[in-house]
DNA sequence: GCCTTGCCTTGATCAAGATCAATTCTGGGC
DNA sequence: GCCCAGAATTGATCTTGATCAAGGCAAGGC
């Protein structure tokens, strides 16, 4: 599993909401601070489990939401309530199926989130124009594409120990980016449900792998969220 | 899981290989008989399980690939050897991770293909002038991620015998998508591995499915690959 | 025709992970 | 501090699908 940093600005550079005005640390993603500041027309806060959904079938609205901070899950629930994540979506990720005004997927809160709401004609009309951002959107689509690949991997062919450990290598890489050496500490972005339903695992699962992790000196975790990686080299080996 | 035919011209056109002048059957997909005619520098024919690669880390040519008969699979493959398909190409897909020299994925023929190959500069040259085709390359790598996301579903969270009915729907679908009524007959592309390879099962396992199947009178099977769908309904209704 | 080879099917057994059922931990309200 | 509700852990048992092993079947070579 490639695990490198996305190439990304990860500075944080201030933009403005122009409709709430409201300034948010920005980063530069598909979207650059200023066509965020020129798009974006509402900025919305949701909490972790509200059970408020972000642009998705449901909620039909014409719109995307960019990721300010937080993270924001992308589920399918089959009929008989089977549900499985599909995707995580980071600062500065788009929420939202480019061209098309439903896409058959729920987006929500993984943890609290702060999204910046932009108009779908807005971006549409803008993307016409705009090469640089064309090219942003395009690169974030492969980028997907090769991410939900790389996951089809580990839903399909990794025991449930590869997957809890691919999973907290995903997360440290996406959330404590800058540290050095071999340790790495976080806080967990979403409930062990998340975790099982992103991994194709039941709850007791995962909390057993967790429980084997800690047994074994690779991680610690302290209040269920949070993560102290001990040796990333030795969960890196655990990831099949 | 969402079976309708995808959005193609599936009516064939005549399309001309400049430089091997071969004179396909092609289909309209994200490149149309016009660009391919123009673009295309080689066509190859390759055979099921000969191990050839197409587009692909190994064979890390500067070319993409346009489908134009048969099916291609995508892989990734575990260090231990453990295998996972993450995705069928059918005609007229164009295969090859756009704005890549190399993808860690490779590209087989899963069942007898021919190609038709294009230089990686000349399309992309071509993309930059030609907003239509943009939007058809772009649409292709959006489908491709819904379709990612949807297998998703498959391997993380169904039963074998949903993920076996499933792949029977996703194939009858594709190939032989003007069939009337509730019945259907096709030829399976791909073999029992690589099926299994596709739903994160083994070949036993798959074998077992196919033999419930044929006991429930779902489905009938001669000489290994050919399918007799009896009632898709039915079949429908196994894939969870 | 017979043998080989590769692919598929079937059966017996095993183990990983699911399920069911208690506890225990954690955080919030008072 | 104490209580409560929701979340997480742990244990006992069961089920599904993997593994190991044997045999069937069809196509190609001689």
């Amino acid at each position: 599993m490639d695990f490198s940093r996305r190439d990304i600005h990860s500075t944080e550079i201030p933009v403005l909401c122009r409709s709430c005005e409201v300034r948010h640390k920005g980063m530069c993603g598909a979207l650059n601070p200023d066509e965020l500041t020129l798009l974006s027309r509402h900025t919305r806060q949701l909490q972790h489990s509200s059970g408020e959904e972000l642009v998705g079938e449901s909620t039909d609205v014409e719109a995307y939401d960019n990721v300010m901070r937080g993270v924001v899950k992308l589920s399918k629930t089959l009929e008989d309530g089977r549900q499985q994540i599909v995707g995580l979506q980071f600062a500065p990720d788009l929420v939202g199926r480019l061209y098309a005004t439903e896409s058959p997927m729920t987006a929500e809160a993984a943890s609290d989130v702060e999204v910046c709401r932009v108009p779908k004609v807005m971006l549409e009309r803008l993307i016409e124009r705009n090469p640089a951002l064309r090219k942003r959107l395009m690169d974030q689509a492969l980028r997907e594409l090769d991410e939900a690949r790389e996951w089809m991997v580990t839903l399909g062919r990794k025991t449930a120990s590869e997957k809890v450990a691919s999973l907290l290598m995903l997360i440290a890489v996406h959330l404590d980016p800058d540290a050095r050496g071999d340790r790495r500490i976080f806080d967990l972005p979403m409930s062990r449900l998340d975790i099982a339903d992103y991994l194709g695992l039941t709850i007791e699962t995962v909390s057993r792998q967790f429980s084997r992790l800690k047994k074994d000196g690779i991680i610690s975790i302290t209040a269920n969220r949070h993560i102290e990686v001990q040796s990333l080299a030795k969960l890196q080996s655990r990831c099949g």
